[in-house]
DNA sequence: AGCACGCCGACT
DNA sequence: GTCGGCGTGCTC
């Protein structure tokens, strides 16, 4: 590979490499003298990384210090003439690294989209010269199962660890090796192809008027080839235009019933036509149709007034909006008027959100310069949605949290709708951001402003306003002066006593339920829970079956009449009889949206009813399905888990009934009660609108309970008070910041052991602080590793953070170098939810 | 995180 | 003896 290099001169070139592993550190390459003029700071690379295998890093910096304790390895290829990641993203990656504690790397690999990660795969192949028949050589039974596969294919080692049922290859391999059966490579996969279409035109010879004249002399015997010539011109004026070849014509568009493929082909082979292929974008180009002029209400004038007004002395504005109080034409005005001023302008919603309603409206207003980077789309496309950014295609990306990681260079504007949505937090791989957070950090860097939207705030963001930090714009009214709904209570104490509960039902609200029906008005039901019952259990001697890999019970699905582990993914059938006493009374404990919606069908068998939760949207347009079928009217009652309280705007849903208000009060953590006012009132919002005011029936235990007569007020500014008084007694944020620590081990003792040294060396060392633990969580165990958590609860603005998080990584990655806690895991989430 | 390599016990 | 288990160290 050092043959290309010239030896070595003055001018010898080492690039510091950003590679997407979860390393602490960057590697340093040296720069081939051929790409001495060609290497950029945020370029894509390509690198051999280790043994064999070939992975994308991103040029950090270049300089030319020769690594004193090794020999760098060249960089093997420059991928692009332009930098894929720019400098404000570099900037932003290195501050999530630090501020979140994870790696660069794993920044990185949460950033780009897998498409521009190409990483090589280990593949196995047949030596070319063997042959199992005159091999002088013995195999054991699993090296013929895999030769004998290979005879057809190569395979990949994850191929290989299947077809052999075990993950240590190793020594098969080795011994293959060995044998001269096998040869290893790696193949590199490059991920994103862009998407192409087919198109014909006359090769030059024939793209005059005369040359045409002869070719139609020549094929006046051939009328089935004159008709594709015919056509052709028909669509491409040659004669009048002979510029126009050069685009040609879309292969799809020239074949038609009359042309045939065949006649094509001749006239291609016999060099009269010529194919070519142009790139065509994934995403149609639909210009905007006449931006609807916006009308907004005096309300919603004076808003957006406001907002500009705060602006100008305030980076961040809080939009304090009930549902229904018309956020989104505020939104429209001032994006588009961020566009006009020729700044970028990112628009961030909530997962589920993103797939409704207001993308279309959106899509209509600011047409293609408009890009959308969802989950659910395919790399190709995101992919598509990075570059487009990059050559300035987009200006404007309406998005979910990972959208905060495209190239901008020059946003002037952030809105983070929903901002109190927990779906903006990315819980389990590193790096655990949030994106309204990091949003808010972006905004300095590109000198934009950041508007929060919600109709209940996050406490921190409305404890900002309150601090003078924030701008605050309240928008009390409904739009179009609609009502908000009554909520009532259904006492499930008293009504168990007066005999009025049917199944999970309170007799109040399968009356309301009823007459709502009646009007042909449509119900939402909302139970934050999957499944068909949390927990099944043996009526005799009290047997619960539980995960085998997590310290949880299995929640029984009945459309796959399975247990389910929600943790692991970990499956098992329904036993008949219980494996303990033999007793075949097992009953299901407690309900979810499938029981619920059985009952439903049962008291209401003319109605139809429907479920929307994980299971019934996990194909890619169940979620749409289920929507536009309550939306026609086709579904007159919809049972939802949380997906039933976000962004759906519907007409004639009068009546919401939520379930088990009392397991998200008194679920066991701070935000408990912010949750559940937030869920609750987001869920309400579904019903009633425009003329009538819908009906809430909360079903509850606790019907004194002072969270439910807040909201009964609908009294957004009660909670905060009455919960920011909460938080500062308790030491929680706003008042501290968390960092919550937890280890992982396979092995409990170890586990235990491995926290409480890390708890006590913390407190050593962070004494002025308070730092409670380790105690176990409320889940234990998850995929076979025990968990300890560690909470740290370090107060607003005294102390140098920065330097508590130094403390935490240190003695983190002091802890596993001691022996006994050599693979212990320790992981950190800053700002837990 | 992968992946190579080496040491160990449980079997033919 | 060998196979497959797992612990350990390294990646420019």
């Amino acid at each position: 590979m050092e043959i290309f290099d010239q030896p070595d001169t003055v001018n010898t070139q080492f690039a510091e490499l950003l590679l997407p592993v979860p390393i602490p550190k960057l590697f340093t390459y040296r720069v081939p003298h051929a790409f001495n003029d060609h290497v950029l700071i945020g370029q894509r690379a390509i690198v051999q990384f280790g043994d064999r295998k070939i992975v994308t890093g991103i040029i950090l910096s270049i300089h030319q210090q020769a690594p004193k304790d090794y020999e760098a390895k060249y960089i093997l290829e420059l991928l692009d003439n332009f930098p894929s990641v720019n400098d404000l993203q570099l900037r932003l990656f290195q501050w999530m690294a630090d501020y979140y504690l994870c790696t660069l790397g794993e920044v990185m690999n949460a950033a780009l989209p897998s498409g521009l990660k190409l990483s090589s795969e280990s593949m196995v192949q047949l030596h070319p010269a063997f042959n199992l028949d005159e091999s002088n050589h013995a195999f054991s039974e699993k090296e013929l199962i895999l030769l004998k596969r290979l005879q057809h294919e190569s395979l990949a080692y994850s191929d290989i660890a299947k077809l052999l049922g075990t993950k240590h290859l190793y020594t098969i391999l080795k011994s293959l090796t060995g044998k001269e059966a096998i040869i290893l490579f790696e193949e590199v996969k490059e991920k994103y192809r862009p998407k192409t279409e087919k198109k014909i035109r006359l090769t030059a010879q024939y793209a005059t008027s005369d040359a045409l004249e002869k070719l139609f002399n020549l094929i006046a015997s051939k009328p089935k080839q004159e008709d594709v010539v015919l056509k052709y011109l028909q669509h491409v004026s040659v004669i009048h235009h002979p510029e126009a070849n050069k685009d040609g014509l879309s292969k799809k568009k020239l074949l038609t019933e009359e042309i045939s493929e065949s006649s094509l082909s001749t006239l291609v082979k016999n060099n009269v036509f010529e194919e070519f292929d142009i790139i065509v974008p994934r995403f149609d180009i639909q210009d905007k149709s006449d931006p609807p002029l916006i009308l907004l209400s005096e309300e919603q004038e004076r808003a957006q007034a406001a907002i500009f007004k705060s602006f100008e002395s305030h980076t961040v504005a809080l939009l304090h909006g009930i549902t229904g109080s018309g956020k989104t034409e505020i939104y429209i005005n001032l994006i588009r008027k961020a566009l006009d001023s020729n700044t970028q302008v990112l628009y961030l919603l909530p997962e589920i959100a993103l797939t409704t309603q207001i993308v279309h409206r959106l899509k209509k207003v600011f047409g293609s310069a408009m890009g959308i980077y969802h989950s659910k789309f395919s790399d190709a496309e995101r992919v598509e949605v990075w570059n487009g950014v990059l050559q300035g295609k987009f200006n404007f990306i309406v998005g979910v949290r990972s959208s905060i990681f495209l190239p901008f260079d020059n946003l002037g504007l952030i809105i983070v709708d929903e901002e109190h949505d927990s779906s903006y937090k990315q819980q389990d791989p590193a790096p655990r951001y949030n994106a309204r957070d990091v949003a808010l950090m972006m905004a300095q860097m590109h000198h934009a402003k950041v508007l929060l939207g919600s109709a209940t705030p996050s406490i921190e963001s409305y404890y900002q306003t309150q601090q003078g930090k924030y701008g605050l714009i309240e928008l009390n009214k409904r739009f179009g002066d609609a009502q908000l709904p009554q909520v009532m209570l259904a006492d499930m104490g008293r009504e168990r006593k007066q005999k009025t509960v049917k199944g999970e039902f309170s007799g109040l609200l399968l009356k309301k339920i009823d007459e709502a029906l009646k009007l042909k008005e449509q119900v939402i039901i909302f139970q934050n829970r999957r499944g068909y019952s949390p927990m099944v259990n043996c009526e005799d001697c009290g047997w619960v079956p539980k995960c085998v890999n997590c310290a949880v019970s299995l929640t029984y699905h009945q459309f796959r009449n399975a247990l389910v582990c929600h943790y692991c993914g970990y499956k098992e059938s329904l036993p008949q009889q219980c494996p303990t006493c033999t007793s075949t009374r097992i009953k299901t404990v407690g309900y979810g949206t499938e029981k619920l919606e059985e009952e439903l069908s049962l008291h209401f068998a003319e109605a139809q009813v429907q479920r929307m939760d994980l299971d019934t949207t996990r194909s890619k347009n169940g979620y749409e399905t289920i929507i536009d079928q309550f939306e026609r009217g086709e579904t007159n009652i919809l049972v939802g888990t949380q997906m039933v309280t976000k962004g759906l705007d519907f007409d004639h849903v009068s009546l919401v009934g939520i379930f088990n208000a009392d397991r998200m009060i008194h679920f066991p953590d701070f935000r408990s009660y912010e949750r559940a006012f937030q869920l609750i009132t987001q869920v309400s919002g579904r019903a009633g609108r425009r003329d009538k005011p819908g009906l809430v029936v909360i079903q509850t235990s606790g019907p004194d309970h002072p969270l439910l007569k807040t909201i009964l007020k609908h009294n957004y500014k009660d909670f905060f008070n009455t919960e920011l008084a909460d938080r500062q007694l308790h030491d929680y944020p706003p008042f501290t910041r968390l960092i919550e620590i937890t280890v992982k081990h396979t092995d409990k003792k170890i586990c235990k052991a491995a926290s409480e040294t890390l708890a006590d060396q913390l407190k050593q060392n962070l004494s002025y602080i308070r730092i409670l633990g380790p105690g176990e969580p409320a889940i234990s165990k998850i995929r076979n590793q025990f968990l300890m958590n560690i909470l740290l609860k370090v107060p607003r603005g005294k102390f140098d953070l920065a330097n508590i998080k130094k403390t935490i990584v240190t003695l983190s990655t002091q802890l596993v170098t001691e022996k006994e806690f050599r693979s212990v895991r320790v992981m950190a989430d800053v700002d837990p939810m």
